[in-house]
Parts: structure tokens; sequence; C-alpha cells
DNA sequence: GACATACAGTTAGATAAACAACTAACTAAA
DNA sequence: TTTAGTTAGTTGTTTATCTAACTGTATGTC
């Protein structure tokens, strides 16, 4: 017997990430409200960068789980918006260093507070035990797949 | 005090569903190697169908969490592939039910089983309780936001 | 140094998603 | 029965993802 209590009913729901889509959507239309100009998708390629600057694009790759030519069309889409800058390596010539720009960095704190506002509306109801318990399956499925 | 216990840096890793992709990745994976020329996404639509046949491309959208965009164009490469029909329906002439081909119900069998491999490693060494919390919080969450 | 190999990033082509604007068909109310 | 509003589905545009194949740079071995 496997461990897998899912009926198959519900099998799918899991897999197609409904909960996830639902935060995403909700963020979308939260930056889209205030006028934030950004996608989700860039919104976080930055978070990465507010977390630490001038990361590589493969760190950014690994970081957002997203593969290489993902990120190519990210960091040139927010070049475009000006809220990231390609700087070569000087040790690696094949490496590009991302950077954000000032305005990037004004674009953090709102950003930040929306994502806390989603997450809150979303976890609402939901002791925080459970919350934890939800967290750690989500990361044990994550590590037995990546 | 809201309840949320998400630290900045776990935030990000549920709201982008890191989890739910990586399932989806796997899976698809499989697909792939088995030599199955159908997509994740066209895969949640005929697992619908599979479920009742004949059902209109609104509830499919309800059904799948998609916009009506999504389900038309899911559907249009679906009908390319042979794999469903639009039928007009005739009480109605706004709506097209669709339809199962011959095909597509061959593909049950042998997609649900890999689906099935996917979610056992997903979720190894999970204990079966936590899994149950894990689906009632997503549930929750999907909920709140809906 | 010359070569094979690995690695960082880009490009091309297909599918998918979000949003807005649209057409066609149904419904309800004057 | 005309009109207004609603619903089902489609189309156009932009962004994002995936798998291949590609360029350029670095590394390690002979």
């Amino acid at each position: 017997m496997s461990n897998n209590q899912f009926k198959k009913g519900e099998l799918y729901s899991f897999i197609t990430g409904k909960a996830s889509t639902a935060i995403a959507r909700n963020l979308q239309k939260k930056f889209n409200s205030a006028g934030l100009k950004i996608t989700i998708e860039q919104w976080s390629v930055l978070y990465q960068l507010w977390k630490e600057d001038g990361k590589s694009q493969q760190e950014l790759c690994s970081a957002t789980f997203r593969d290489k030519p993902s990120i190519t069309r990210l960091v040139d889409n927010l070049e475009k918006q000006q809220l990231v800058r390609r700087v070569p390596s000087e040790s690696d010539r094949r490496i590009n260093l991302i950077f954000l720009t000032k305005q990037a960095l004004k674009l953090q704190e709102e950003t930040m507070q929306l994502a806390e506002a989603t997450l809150n509306e979303a976890l609402e109801g939901v002791p925080p035990d459970r919350i934890d318990i939800c967290k750690e399956v989500l990361q044990i499925v994550y590590d037995n797949l990546r």
C-alpha cells in the first residue's frame, strides 16, 4: 500500500495547484489595482534581488524554479521596464549579474505589503499549526520531485 | 495580529506554488516518456470529461479554474489532435458541448496511472494525516480567494 | 597550446494564460 | 415585438513556459 490518500477526484486539484493559482491571481489583481505594472512572475524575480542584489541569471533560475529561457525573457522584460540591468561579470564573461534599479527598489515595500495582504486573506481561518504542516508537506513534495 | 505565520522567505515559495509546479513537470515528463503527446493542461480538461462527458465550455471553465479564452484554445488544440469534438447544443445554440473521441477514451487508464505514480513519488514519506491537513488548508485557501 | 567538455546565456517555435473587446444567441420587461 | 441586458464563446495582444538547438566563454587534459 502506498501512502497516497488522494481519491481521484482530489488528485486533480492538488496537481493543478488551484490554491497557488488563486493566490497568484489575487495578488496580480492587487498589483493592477494599485497601478503597478508588473507581473507576478516579474515580481518573483525582483523578490529574489531584494533579498540579495546582483544575482546571476543562473542563480535566479534556481531561486525561482524556472529554466534559463524563462529567466532570459523575464530579465529582458524587466530591463525594458527599467527595473533591472544586466552587468557582465568581471571574473567570468559568460555570466550576467542582475542589478535592481532605483525604480525597482521603490517597489519593494508596497508590493510586499500587498503580498502579505493576499496571504492573510488566503489563510483566514486557518490555525497556525495547520499552516505549518501544510508548508512542510509542500516542502517535502518539492524536495521529492526536484 | 493576523494568523499569518509565514516569514517573508517562506511566503514567496507558497505563493508561487513550487510544489504544484514540480508535480506538473514530473507528470509532463512521464507523458513525454510514454510518447503521449498531450500537455498537462489538456489532460486536466480530458480529466473533467472522463468524469462526465459532454460538458459545456463554461462548465469546463469552472471545473478547471480557467477563463473562457483559455478553454476556447485548449479545446481548439484538443480538437486538432482529434481528442474531443464540439457539438452545438440543441436547446441553446450558444453552447458547445464537448465530447471525447474514442482516442481520448483510450488515454484515460494510462494517464491516470502515471498521475497516480507522480503523486506517490511526490508524497513519499508524508504521513497520511498530514496530507489530509495540507489538502484541507489548500481547500480553504482556494475558497477564501475564489 | 590544442582539444574536448561543461557551463551561462540566447534564440526559435509551440502551447498556455490574462485581459479586453467582440459576436451571436438567449431572456426579460416595456 | 422591440429593446436592453445577460450569457457562451471567440479573437487579438502581451507575457510566460517548455523543449531544442545554438553562441560564446571557461576549464581540464593531453
